[in-house]
RNA sequence: GCCGCCAUCGUCUAGCGGUUCAGGACAUCGCCCUCUCAAGGCGGAGAUCACGGGUUCAAAUCCCGUUGGCGGCGCCA
């Protein structure tokens, strides 16, 4: 019974889209749970849109997101190769079964130029009716084929739509749905130019590649009866489907370019982790019993079901995804982040952004910030300060903390430069103790000790546990800081 | 215009006829912790379960209708 096969079937006509990546893993989730394999096809039959780039971005982006195909692209396995509709249609697959419908009256050539069509298109649209194709090339004597071919007239081939009853579709998410037949019209199953459309070459693919369950978005719901006539043509066994709701944008319209970042490829960019990307599209449009939140990747391969999907379309919210990223890095260990961060830099081409950095100081700093960090982009900002030759004294920072006590400001950077010079033991804990003894032998609080250090140190008011981040960078880089400070402000 | 899908806090959702004056998470607000910023802990506010009818002893949960949103109606996928 092990025996599902499932797919994802993108078509190269840009970057990989969420909405893509979560149908993706839903199916890629579908098929670990049950043991199943997960295919990838590339339905590149767009003559016009489809590039060999974006083919490359969909194969890149799905091997960093993890989402690893059992079988397609650069597979081991090929038992049904190949996996891109183009090279199918050289090798005639789709043409075959298009000339046995057609000799079995399932299909006919129509010779309407899509200039006709459009026409039609027109006229039903101004007459306020449903726009679909006459069928006039249906009843085309043989005679008056035979005169469209000998005058060179183009043609496509429509399948020949049964005007009675109704298919019935059982959905795995939604159950039953009914299209009246009637509504259907003779829709074209090959191009002119002889690639086949979209609703034929994915039925004739999800056949061949003995696909068991069709997961997709439900804007295809309404091609799902198309597709289930050509099963029935064949009298072929249609595969199970189920159609997940969509991922809106905040205005409620499907998710698209102006509602923000779309592509993995800038998630990618921003510094988001794929298990980030994965967890919380899964929770768009699934959700366990008691609600959780928070899964590892194994753990939603094996919490997953079809059963549990939602059917109401969710929004994409992406202050949930960056908590959610800032958890995954927090569940991370120091030594991972510090090399995802070097990966991402090479990723987004800004290495030199670290150039000269130490990187055993960059682990340790990264250690400080840890917790901080939401996104890998975060870092640089958080940790910079540690590397540059020259601090940056924020000119809110120095405001704040040296003008406005300035007296008690100038005393503790003072003393410490001088006592800390002398300070052989330099641990997070012992320069605390320092920090609060001066407190105490100067008669102020605390903060008017820490604070001033903290700027003089760092040129800021935020940053890390103070002491820790003295320890780090080490005696001999805090005294110059300090002397630095107190030769610029007081 | 036709067809279809959908409808619980701002957002993601739990709920599948009574155990719910609707639970969790994000966001937001407050308090605590605290050397700052975070993280963490605790708590608050936030949903007449779109509306109107039914069915039932009992409905967020079932049925019908209305409204609204979305999707499809290509020689795009």
């Amino acid at each position: 019974m092990n025996n599902v096969r499932v797919r994802f079937a993108p078509s190269p006509t840009g970057d990989l889209h969420i909405g893509g990546v979560r149908t993706a893993l839903f199916n890629w989730l579908y098929a670990a749970k049950s043991g199943g394999k997960f295919v990838l096809r590339i339905e590149d039959t767009d003559e016009a849109r489809s590039t060999d780039a974006s083919t490359q971005v969909i194969l890149d982006a799905m091997k960093w997101l993890g989402l690893n195909w059992d079988e397609g692209p650069g597979a081991e396995i090929a038992e049904f190769a190949p996996y891109y509709q183009m090279q199918r249609n050289e090798l005639g697959v789709y043409q075959k079964y298009a000339d046995e419908l057609i000799a079995a009256d399932l299909a006919y050539k129509c010779y309407c130029t899509p200039q006709e069509v459009d026409e039609m298109r027109k006229i039903a649209q101004a007459n306020k009716l449903p726009h679909k194709y006459d069928g006039r090339c249906a009843h085309l004597t043989p005679q008056q084929r035979r005169e469209k071919e000998d005058g060179g007239a183009k043609s496509v081939i429509r399948f020949k739509m049964r005007k009675d009853g109704s298919i019935i579709l059982n959905d795995l998410i939604r159950g039953q749905i009914e299209f009246f037949n009637s509504l259907l019209d003779d829709f074209v199953i090959m191009k002119a130019s002889g690639v086949p459309t979209y609703n034929f070459a994915c039925v004739i693919d999800d056949h061949l590649m003995k696909m068991t369950h069709v997961l997709r978005g439900d804007d295809h719901i309404s091609n799902t009866p198309r597709q289930i006539h050509i099963y029935n043509a064949f009298a072929w066994k249609a595969p199970e489907f189920a159609h997940m709701a969509m991922i809106l944008g905040s205005d409620g319209a499907r998710l698209s370019k102006r509602h923000g970042h779309t592509s993995v490829l800038e998630y990618r960019s921003e510094g988001y982790l794929p298990e980030a990307l994965l967890n919380y599209l899964a929770l768009l449009g699934w959700a366990t019993e008691d609600s959780r939140q928070i899964f590892t990747i194994p753990e939603l391969k094996e919490s997953f079901s079809i059963e549990r999907c939602g059917t109401s379309p969710s929004t994409f919210d992406p202050a949930k995804l960056l908590w959610l990223n800032g958890e995954k890095i927090r569940s991370k260990t120091s030594a991972e982040i510090y090399e995802l961060f070097i990966d991402w830099l090479k990723f987004v081409s800004n290495e030199s952004l670290i150039e000269g950095w130490d990187r055993e100081l960059l682990k340790k700093a990264i250690a400080l910030e840890h917790e901080k960090i939401k996104t890998l982009k975060d870092i640089a900002p958080l940790v910079d300060f540690f590397f540059t030759k020259e601090v940056v004294y924020q000119e809110e920072a120095v405001k704040k903390v040296f003008e406005k006590s300035k007296d008690s400001a100038k005393i503790v950077l003072q003393e410490s430069f001088q006592r800390l010079a002398g300070q052989t033991d330099f641990s997070a804990q012992a320069l605390e103790k320092y920090a609060r003894d001066l407190a105490a032998e100067k008669g102020i609080g605390t903060g008017k000790v820490f604070h001033p250090i903290r700027v003089a140190v760092s040129g800021r008011t935020q940053g890390p546990s103070l002491f820790h981040m003295m320890e780090v960078m080490g005696k001999q880089e805090v005294l110059r800081r300090i002397e630095t400070a107190v030769n610029k402000f007081f």
